[in-house]
DNA sequence: CCATCTCTTGAAAGCGCTTGCAATAGGCGC
DNA sequence: GCGCCTATTGCAAGCGCTTTCAAGAGATGG
């Protein structure tokens, strides 16, 4: 930095000014210092302007998964916003545990970063406290209840969830059920079946039928549910899987039973993944705004990033069904 | 530092020694000093140290793309092996470009970061160079060819082409082909391909059937190629897919037009994901090792931050072939 | 035309650590 | 018991930036 003060005449004050603040520094101070930093090829050291700004310009963001390709998605399109701004990401993975995430959150807060995002709104107390206390903005993305922390970008999977019931019943299905996995871990999960819980209690006045395995989500899994699902209840005629892998492995099952899909059973995922669409028969699902979520967190932190006094926001992205032929 | 040195009884220096080089402080210090690292809550702060250390506990790892599961495995084996030892991984996601990877390259690079990793081995002259100068560990992973930059850890994709390819004759396939898509930018998926073709020339002498569409790689582009092949050459009775997700596509195709698998046409994917063991009829697949190329990278570069005397190395993972009903 | 204000700029003091160097304290051989 | 060596420890000088504060330069108004 000292040389390309050197090089353009003036202050390595002023170099960071013209770096950092481009409206505190004259126009024409400002192109001969880019005009310098462009002819050395100089890389401004992040270590050191982090501590001396007691702020780096990093994210730290915490998704319980990421081979769960929802959060890959929206991490991939936040990262894309957030890096022509000169934003690093700091990922950590607290793989659905509570204690893993207070720990990432400690750790990522020793970097001091411009901003925490977080996934879901379900946190430790100890956890809450410090980023209360950290002063920069906290966004919690993929859920959308009640008292945000800070900001708060995501959608209702309870009505998710009764969309998928209300879904079922409009295509004349009456007996129907929501199949999940390790719902006692995923908050989310279990909001959706929460949601089509309701829907059928109000709508059909029965006792809502749920399942669930207590292993992760994937094909193999929601084929096993599905089966124990037919064999408790072989006339059941709709089931709402919590997602498309899980969906995906109901089809199969089906396939191997020789249940014609959607005539003897309506399948409905969530997540439009990218098989979703091809399958045969296409899938029925719920889609998330997977990018639209990091890109919709990162411009949100943008802005506040430029306009330190705006404040929080709570942004609703919704969903969208989209019925295909398996229901 | 100073509260913790003040507890502690000692300087600032020693706390430091304590918590970086244990071996270089008395056995009783060092009890002391982590006793009032713990009653403080002392956490250092990292943009301090790196700076005055001009090296961070960092490590920058650059993938192709996180929504593709197989990297997302791999990042999550990586970080998990390298968070407990305190260090943070940078991401980089270089969406298949070179262009975009000597940015985030030199991004990384400012922040002084322990090592580096980067997936395959094609990278600018320019990438090259400056990674060279950095004098830290670099891995390049996910590839196994002549000449790594330094450390090398993945497994040869030509092999699996070749594998795949013999697999299909073992069952008995002459009319075989490979359906890739996108395979100017994907080199590895272009390796599997040129594998495969090899195979085909040595054995039956035949010219290699190679099919490939530019999307990107998914269920619909694995599904329309085969439709495609289809079209082309009606009697081909074995089809190697550049992986999984496209294999499925390719399923869903035959399914479609009531073609049987494996009587009729044969598949195989590459990437063992998720569904694969569980589709009808279950796919057979060559498993590349996704978490151990992670811990095996994870594992090697802290065996060279603690003995930086140790060089770089290369590593072959392997791959397994594990066939089933759709052949 | 002078006093007052505003806008730019530079000087310099750190930010919180790490580490080279010097000092001190034991340990050991003779 | 003395001198030398090694193992510990502290001192203090930065690491490369940001930002406060003060000063200088114009601009503005009476």
């Amino acid at each position: 930095m000292a040389d390309v003060a050197l090089l353009a005449g003036v202050s390595t004050a002023t170099v960071s000014r013209a770096l950092r603040r481009a409206e505190a520094v004259s126009p024409q101070l400002r192109e001969r210092v880019l005009r310098a930093v462009d002819t050395l090829g100089y890389v401004p050291n992040p270590a050191a302007g982090g501590l001396a700004a007691a702020r780096t310009r990093t994210v730290g963001v915490i998704v319980p998964s990421l081979v769960n390709s929802f959060f890959a998605a929206t991490l991939d399109a936040m990262a894309e916003r957030l890096a022509p701004r000169g934003y690093q990401i700091m990922l950590g993975n607290s793989a659905y545990s509570q204690d893993a995430e207070d720990a990432l959150v400690n750790s990522l807060l020793s970097w001091s970063p411009a901003a925490i995002v977080l996934t879901g709104q379900a946190h430790s107390r100890a956890t809450l406290q410090r980023l209360l206390g950290a002063g920069i903005p906290v966004v919690e993305m993929w859920e959308l209840g009640e008292n945000p922390l800070d900001s708060l970008v995501g959608f209702s999977h309870r009505a998710v969830g009764r969309l998928a019931a209300r879904h079922l019943l409009d295509r004349g299905r009456r007996r129907i059920a929501f199949v999940g996995a390790a719902l006692d871990e995923d908050r989310r999960a279990a909001q959706r079946g929460a949601g089509f819980a309701e829907v059928v209690r109000e709508s059909l006045g029965a006792t809502p039928l749920i399942v669930s395995l207590p292993q992760r989500a994937s094909a193999a899994t929601g084929g096993r549910a599905l089966a124990d699902l037919l064999e408790r209840r072989p006339d059941v005629d709709g089931v709402a899987f919590s997602n498309d892998a899980m969906a995906l492995g109901g089809l199969f099952e089906c396939q191997r039973r020789g249940l014609r899909v959607p005539e003897r059973l309506a399948l409905i995922g969530f997540g439009d993944l990218d098989f979703a669409a091809w399958s045969a028969p296409a899938l029925s699902t719920i889609r998330p705004p997977r990018r639209e979520i990091g890109l919709a967190v990162a411009d949100h932190l943008l802005q506040r990033f430029d306009d330190p006094s705006a404040g929080p926001t709570t942004i609703d992205v919704g969903f969208e069904l989209v019925p295909r032929a398996s229901t």
